[in-house]
DNA sequence: ATGCATGAGCA
DNA sequence: GCTCATGCATA
């Protein structure tokens, strides 16, 4: 339980040691007002491992039989409400809409759906606060159940469907909806995905809210952003797709009428001040991560003491790291360099040090230690190839320049039971 | 677009 | 205490 410390901010001006002992302090920074009291809801669904989520795991396509490993708990579906802000939202209102799919309702006959305000019908909130959101928990996801009905009749019409590349593997490809997607369609898919977005006239964050509003999944600009650029793991590219897919579908069809967005400025601030680690310090730890990307808690205090910095800011600094480890892949240009993917990987491998060779995003099986991530088959991580044995990257729409197409998330979990990889 | 952070779930 | 999903805050 002290496991993340979270609850305990320091304040800024006073570096005790947090280590041990939260309690729900709350100090003013600045401007806001940290009241943490994140206990959590009451833990209705709260199922431990009961998700399923058993999809087949195309990254690992070859493994892919068993799979679960992205899941563990990924998808559990209870989206937390994170950081426990939802107090000071206006009471009342979202939660009881939002959060129920489906009773909700916030589907619109597509008529109604002709104007991008349908986000933010009547009864939407369009206030709702993004942080707490009122969605307290995000039950099934869009998965059509209940919200299936979403205008059958304009169900993939145009430009939106899949392209299906389905390049060497003669598999069948999946399918726009259902079923899991290949790397390929995630790929294909994200980039379209922003391309019309743009043409529509929305925003990351808009569609973020927008997806609230129609399923009661309120995301940020931050993960729509990740979305586009597949900086997620495949398992959550997975879950969030069909949603975005059918705000894609929807808003495609209730365009012409305008571009009109309206932005909800909700923003509620509550949090502790982000930490600017200095490059320095920054270069330090990073050096440290070369040798030791999980360092021991001595170690993490250790080196906490040294760079001065809180031990929990030093953890949770490692714990970024690796998790950025996982999903970056190369900011290199548009291609130009050598594709290849720079990631300095040593995940997995304390045993094996190269400081930065360059790249290969995950290693090979070399769940060292913990083992913790992926292992995945040689054969996938080879260069950039995807579970499915198919290439990605390189090729499939160059376009776009601002983009530089990195994507390629690591490497699917190893097909093995692993025992704490989760 | 991304760095630091939170919190659930698991081991 | 880690991973993972997610996001506020910021560059």
């Amino acid at each position: 339980m002290m496991a993340a410390s979270a609850g305990l901010y320091l304040c800024p001006g006073s570096p005790s040691t947090l280590s041990g002992n939260h309690l729900d302090l709350s100090c003013s920074v600045g401007q806001q007002q940290y009241a943490h009291e994140m206990k959590y809801m009451p833990p209705q669904h709260q199922n431990g491992h009961g998700h399923h989520l058993s999809h087949h795991n195309p990254w690992a396509g070859i493994s892919n039989t068993d799979t679960g490993h992205w899941s563990n708990q990924g998808m559990s579906l209870n989206l937390h409400n994170n950081h426990g802000d939802l107090r000071d939202v206006k009471p009342g209102l979202m939660d009881s809409e939002v959060s129920h799919p489906g009773t909700t309702l916030h589907h619109r006959p597509p008529q109604q759906l002709h104007s991008p305000h349908a986000w933010h019908s009547p009864m939407t909130p369009s206030h709702l606060n993004l942080t707490g959101g009122g969605q307290l928990q995000h039950h099934g996801y869009g998965l059509p159940p209940m919200n299936g009905m979403l205008s059958p009749a304009h169900q993939i019409h145009h430009s939106m469907r899949e392209p299906e590349p389905d390049h060497m593997s003669g598999e069948p490809q999946t399918p726009p909806d259902d079923d899991t997607p290949s790397s390929d369609d995630l790929e294909i898919f994200a980039k379209q995905f922003k391309q019309r977005r743009i043409k529509l006239g929305f925003t990351q964050a808009d569609v973020g809210l927008a997806l609230g509003t129609l399923y009661g999944n309120v995301f940020s600009q931050t993960t729509i952003c990740r979305f586009e650029a597949l900086q997620l793991s495949f398992k959550n590219m997975c879950k969030l797709k069909p949603l975005l897919q059918k705000w894609l579908e929807e808003a495609d069809s209730s365009t012409g009428s305008s571009a009109n967005i309206d932005k909800i400025a909700a923003q509620g601030r509550k949090r502790k001040k982000r930490t600017s680690i200095e490059v320095t310090v920054k270069g330090a730890l990073e050096n440290h991560f070369l040798k030791q990307p999980k360092p021991s808690a001595p170690e993490i205090t250790h080196l906490a003491d040294q760079l001065q910095l809180e031990k929990e800011v030093v953890r949770v600094w490692f714990c970024n790291r690796r998790q950025k480890e996982k999903r970056m892949t190369p900011p290199v240009g548009p291609m130009g360099n050598n594709g290849d993917l720079m990631m300095s990987s040593d995940s997995g491998n304390e045993d094996t040090p190269l400081p930065h060779s360059s790249n290969s995003p995950m290693q090979p099986n070399g769940d060292s230690g913990d083992g913790m991530n992926m292992g995945m088959p040689p054969s996938s991580m080879s260069s950039h190839m995807s579970p499915s044995g198919h290439i990605m990257s390189s090729m499939s729409i160059p376009h776009m320049q601002t983009q530089p197409s990195h994507h390629h998330y690591v490497t699917p979990p190893p097909p093995r039971s692993q025992a704490q990889g989760h």
